[in-house]
DNA sequence: CCCGTCAAGGTTTTT
DNA sequence: CCTTGACGGG
């Protein structure tokens, strides 16, 4: 059977497991997507289930594209009877088809999460509310922590007044949403959530449809997500869930990786296979990821293996500054073209935060490399896309409040402040839309808003029997966005963005119908309005592309995070710093997991610079800066303990390794090749010649101190008896110290 | 209403 | 350093 050729014996273990739960603990680059894909395909191919009872569900709409894209070559079936999709996705195909039951409108529109901040925005000045004591930010994350843990407003346990606000808000903020016709991310799941639990006939109805779940990245589930699948699934449920607690990087925003280990024990899986074999990388990349990761507690237990040779070690510089680690990367960069006959696009550029990728392009620029930066603004997310979609909403759901106030003076209208306020004071008071409390003003400002009314209107008239295509492209200029931007000077870029716009619909439509589960009974006015709203659920669900413009061929970067899934030959993992990489928030903290519970941000870290490294095919490198400009000041860094935590077989220091102390000063520094060429400026500060009290310790030299160790000195502040010095300790973090108290040696 | 200035603050991110 | 958001004058 040729699907099952070219698996390797646990793969195929995995593919043709019987009907029932398992955890496949698949490494980077052991085939997970190839075993995803392969075992739908086996399951139907040999009629176990057809295409309508399986469900498979993935984290990003790019990984359940490539998914579908993988089985439709391996099979020769309609994949659309399938349910493949984000959680997101999934939830929302399942709520449009049974919004009655799910207490929503026909027409429903997804708030994203600027939407969702202008919403509360907006609600916070109806009620009057201190955004000085109450962030909008704040009820944000509020809000989705208590609906990723389930917890509706009356559910929340609120123990000082603080959180009593929250709570009321919360309850405000659901009001306007329900009468507003609009869900949140993270409503979807909720309400989707709920819905099984409430309607029982709908439940036992998936249950005994989706015969087989497969879930994507397990080991990034939020607590939500869990009991969805949970509720889902049912109790003869059978999940086949692929994921790698070492790859778990996003606790953060409240996956949970113990998700994993409460999977095995809630659906007494019998069967945990590794995939340990990893097809990607040489073996010097692999060691150097085996043995770092190995210093995490706790894992599940991975040790990922190759056929491939060793490689190359992989290559660690040691820069003088931030500058000089760009230099050493453009180097390289021309040696692996050049010389090694890379293409750009073999290599990626890896970095922790985005602000590091500033200097990386400066030279990149100065030495006429093209490249790509990966991280922005995506194409949904852009002003004058968001604007246009408002209109095209509110022909949709003329209640939906954000898009009347986005657009009613957008391009202006006359309509100001003043009006506003007096219309969203009418509509709060009659408890209606902003759209529908238009017909019950009076008075000169009613004129210009009922003007903005009989637009939108209008649009919906002129609108009717069009294709998707035209009926955007007929809004878009109806509204006079066009004509605003065309009196712009630098409107050109937007047009341009909104005759896209034209083109997403008119491909989104190509692709035909989005959801095949549609009752059949729609009325004309239904059949005009449904593609729109498709359309419009497509454009909030999923942001598109958030790279720079897909130039020639180009270097990438990105951050690590970004990194997760793609591979390169050639990867340069930048900044391996003690308070950049690991990020100096994570150090000496734990952090709140999905649950509540504590996790250790550090190992969150390391998990993270495991992905990095393992993204690398045949050429790794690494690096780090003595001194980097952040926050516009020049800081001092220690050498990261991740790169201490690579076995030293597997390295060649290209700089010669020093001891322990990152820092001794720059006169010893530039000792490797690029030092003495490398753009470093200024003398890192702290000579300033004034008044000063003297400092015995100059900025950058290592010190060190009976409770915390070595360091590097990175500033000073305060005169006299008072002078204190900021001093780097790595591990131990950045500390404040009183020169005249703390007992420092020079190292 | 638009544009300028000033202050604040500054991980990681998908949906 | 550099971007984002909040105010006040033209």
């Amino acid at each position: 059977m040729s699907l099952l050729e070219n698996l390797n014996p646990e793969q195929l273990a995995a593919v043709t497991l019987p009907r029932e739960s398992a955890l496949i603990l698949a490494g980077a680059g052991s085939g997970k997507t190839k075993v995803l894909t392969a075992r739908i395909a086996w399951l139907i191919q040999t009629g176990q289930v057809g295409p309508g009872g399986v469900l498979a569900v993935t984290f990003t709409n790019k990984a359940s594209k490539e998914m579908l894209h993988r089985i439709s070559t391996m099979l020769p079936i309609n994949t659309r009877a399938m349910w493949v999709g984000t959680f997101h996705g999934l939830c929302n195909r399942m709520l449009r088809a049974h919004w009655k039951d799910a207490g929503l409108p026909q027409a429903f529109q997804i708030l994203d999460t600027q939407d969702q901040l202008s919403a509360i925005k907006r609600m916070f000045k109806v009620l009057n509310i201190d955004t000085e004591k109450f962030p909008p930010k704040q009820l944000v994350y509020f809000i989705s922590a208590a609906k990723e843990q389930g917890l509706r407003p009356k559910d929340v346990e609120a123990h000082d007044e603080y959180h009593r606000m929250m709570v009321r808000l919360y309850e405000a903020y659901e009001a306007q949403c329900q009468r507003e016709g609009v869900v949140d991310f993270s409503e979807l799941l909720l309400r989707s959530f709920e819905l099984l639990g409430a309607n029982a006939a709908l439940r036992e109805h998936y249950q005994s449809r989706f015969k087989y779940i497969l879930v994507d990245e397990f080991q990034d589930t939020n607590t939500l997500q869990y009991h969805w699948l949970k509720r889902l699934s049912g109790p003869q449920g059978c999940i086949f869930a692929v994921g790698d607690d070492d790859q778990s990087i996003y606790a953060f925003r409240g996956a949970r990786v113990a998700n994993m280990a409460q999977f095995e024990r809630d659906f007494d899986v019998q069967n945990r296979i590794k995939l340990e074999q990893n097809y990607r990388s040489v073996g010097n990349v692999l060691k150097a990821a085996n043995h770092l990761i190995a210093n995490n507690k706790g894992r599940l237990g991975k040790e990922l293996w190759t056929e491939a040779g060793e490689g190359e070690p992989l290559r660690v510089y040691e820069a003088v500054s931030d500058q000089d680690e760009a230099a050493f990367i453009i180097d390289r960069i021309k040696k692996l073209i050049n010389e090694e006959g890379y293409s750009r696009s073999d290599i990626a550029l890896l970095y922790r935060s985005n602000a590091q990728s500033r200097v990386l392009e400066q030279a990149l620029f100065n030495a006429a490399i093209p490249y790509r930066v990966y991280g922005g603004l995506r194409f949904f997310e852009r002003a004058e896309i968001k604007h246009a979609l408002a209109y095209l909403r509110l022909l949709d759901n003329a209640d939906d409040d954000n898009s009347f106030s986005r657009v009613v003076n957008f391009p202006t209208r006359g309509i100001g402040a003043r009006s506003i306020e007096m219309l969203q004071d009418l509509a709060t008071q009659q408890g209606i839309s902003l759209f529908r409390g238009v017909r019950l003003m009076e008075g000169r400002p009613a004129a210009s808003l009922q003007k903005f009314n009989e637009l939108i209107e209008r649009m919906r008239f002129e609108v009717r029997g069009l294709g998707l295509a035209e009926l955007v492209d007929k809004v878009i200029e109806a509204s006079g966005l066009i004509e605003h931007f065309q009196k712009d000077r630098e409107g050109e870029d937007r047009i341009e963005n909104l005759k896209e716009l034209v083109n997403a619909a008119a491909s989104f439509a190509a692709a035909e119908g989005y959801y095949q589960d549609k009752p059949a009974t729609e009325t004309d006015e239904e059949k005009l309005i449904s593609p729109l709203n498709d359309f419009l659920s497509h454009a909030s669900l999923e942001a598109g592309d958030n790279a720079a413009a897909a130039g020639q061929d180009a270097v990438q970067l990105m951050t690590a995070h970004a990194a997760k899934g793609l591979e390169f030959k050639c990867v340069f993992v930048t900044g391996l710093e003690e308070g950049i990489f690991p990020h100096e928030n994570s150090i000496g903290n734990s952090m709140q997991a999905g649950d509540g519970a504590s996790v250790d941000a550090v190992e969150e870290e390391r998990r993270l610079m495991y992905v990095a490294i393992t993204r690398a095919r045949e050429q790794l490198f690494i690096s780090h800066a003595q001194q980097r400009m952040l926050h516009g000041q020049i800081r001092y860094h220690m050498r990261s303990r991740f790169l201490d935590e690579l076995p030293e077989e597997v390295i060649k220091w290209l700089t010669p390794k020093r001891a322990h102390v990152a820092s001794q000063g720059w006169n010893n520094a530039g000792a490797g090749d690029w030092g003495s060429n490398a753009g470093f400026s200024g003398n890192g500060g702290g000579y300033g010649g004034k008044k000063t009290t003297p400092r015995p310790y100059p900025i950058g030299t290592g010190v060190a101190h009976a409770r915390f160790g070595s360091g590097v000195v990175v500033a000073y502040e305060g005169e006299g008896d008072e002078l204190r010095v900021q001093i780097n300790f790595g591990k131990q973090g950045m500390k404040w110290l009183m020169v005249s108290l703390a007992k420092l040696e020079k190292v």
